[in-house]
DNA sequence: CCGTTTCTTGCATGAACCGGCAAAACATGC
DNA sequence: GCATGTTTTGCCGGTTCATGCAAGAAACGG
């Protein structure tokens, strides 16, 4: 059997069932569990499907998965990332928070016993935070985008221009000496500057793999950072260029 | 069984029931309590469900309120009521949605097939709606109150000013017929009446127990209500009440 | 207040995983 | 034909992971 016709015959397994068992897969190519596990491997590295302990699912093709995929991917790592980022928080600060997984799990980490003031276009962010009682929330409405769990056009653009905030929490997003903060979207993009514009303050936490990348659209110079919570495993070079201008590094 | 397999189970009935029992999944699963637990400790860690005594619940502020403070007999009465009001809608309408648990019923009784626009200051409903890929979907920013679930203020009625709808949902309220339609707190009523001002018709679905009540904020007059979706075992009298001034009445 | 149920934590076990290694199969060059 | 290099495969260790069990803690319901 060639190696190619098992890749094949998985891919139809997976496009039908939504999942293989890697034993199962063993036993029916007749080869050794070694061996299909090296296909697996394979054909994570390609994007093809997501490898999981026993077998694989499928990645992508699940609809809604887009976002809750993401956040299960470094569960653990984001968590720490979040405690060490609410470390920087003072009582009776104000903040915005916009979207993304990470912001998200700043949000949980949030201890009940904190009073602050907190204004968020995430959804997500938004129903972490309606638990803790001492957190006064406001919520930035407007035309709601599924794909980045955040709300953004003018309205809220213009809820965000009569606010104000001690810090920013800046989510989700490329991070790039030389390019700045950037990000995917052309309205994220606006609402995040936005933020800026009207915090005192920029924290950015980030795991590894959004480090030295760059998206299309600009939202701030790296010098414009004023926190950066960072892996500890993240690369010493890169995190001096970003202390240079300014940045403050913590790591979680 | 493969453990990813579990937890895409576990969100599908926490999507579809809203609740799920930790020892009703182990028999189902057939694997330990234990392992259930485990499960539902870490998707609750990545904010996808949030963990209670006994199970489960939808990490929306839908859940908590459903569980703690409705009885069960409720939650299937209003998601009967909730089947009834969203036969109602028609395709490409565009929706006031206010606050309330039977309004979140009704969100989460749209079918994923129907292409609406919705305006909501409840996030709850703003979660229910999140799922669906052919809702346009709205969020109307503001002060976020904790016992509402909902936005109010300044800000929120803003955002109405700019909307108009076919049909407002209007929640959570007491229902007379010579007081009309009431709300327990200003600024509520605030946003309630300015989201029935800009809406062509309002339709209210409540249990018996809020039919004959009132709380001290006037909202609109019995006369406003369009649609009232009530219980098959509602008084015929004060049915009738509603039905001599325009109302329309219907059965869940 | 007490009994019951549920939850968490620690631990033991077996299964699954990874890296490396060597044999086999295959291709290539002389 | 033979030697050489490459690819594929199976196997062996050490490691990690998932699971069930047991004991103690916490939450619920009288």
């Amino acid at each position: 059997m060639l190696t190619e016709e098992r890749h094949q015959l998985i891919r139809n397994q997976l496009a039908a069932d939504g999942r293989v068992l890697a034993g199962e897969l063993a036993s029916r190519f007749g080869v050794s569990e070694d061996t299909v596990r090296r296909d697996l491997r394979e054909l994570a590295k390609a994007g093809q499907l997501r490898r999981v302990y026993g077998g694989a699912v499928a990645s992508a093709p699940f609809a809604a998965a887009t976002l809750s995929q993401r956040s299960r991917h470094a569960v653990e790592e984001k968590t720490r990332l979040a405690t060490a980022a609410v470390g920087l928080l003072g009582a009776g600060q104000s903040l915005f928070i916009d979207g993304g997984t990470t912001n998200e799990a700043i949000a949980r980490a949030i201890p009940r016993d904190m009073e602050l003031t907190v204004a968020t276009n995430s959804l997500g962010v938004a129903s972490a935070l309606t638990d803790l009682p001492l957190v006064e929330l406001i919520v930035l409405g407007g035309r709601y985008v599924p794909d980045l769990g955040t709300c953004v056009g003018a309205d809220t653009l213009a809820a965000v221009a009569q606010l104000g905030a001690d810090l920013f929490f800046l989510g989700s997003c490329g991070l790039d000496v030389a390019r700045g903060v950037t990000a995917f979207d052309s309205a994220e993009a606006e609402v995040k500057r936005a933020m800026a514009k009207n915090s005192a303050g920029i924290v950015i936490a980030v795991t590894n793999d959004k480090l030295a990348t760059a998206a299309p659209y600009r939202v701030a110079g790296a010098d414009a950072i004023r926190h950066l919570v960072v892996e500890k495993s993240a690369p010493a070079a890169t995190l001096a260029d970003f202390q240079s201008r300014g940045a403050q590094v913590h790591f979680a």
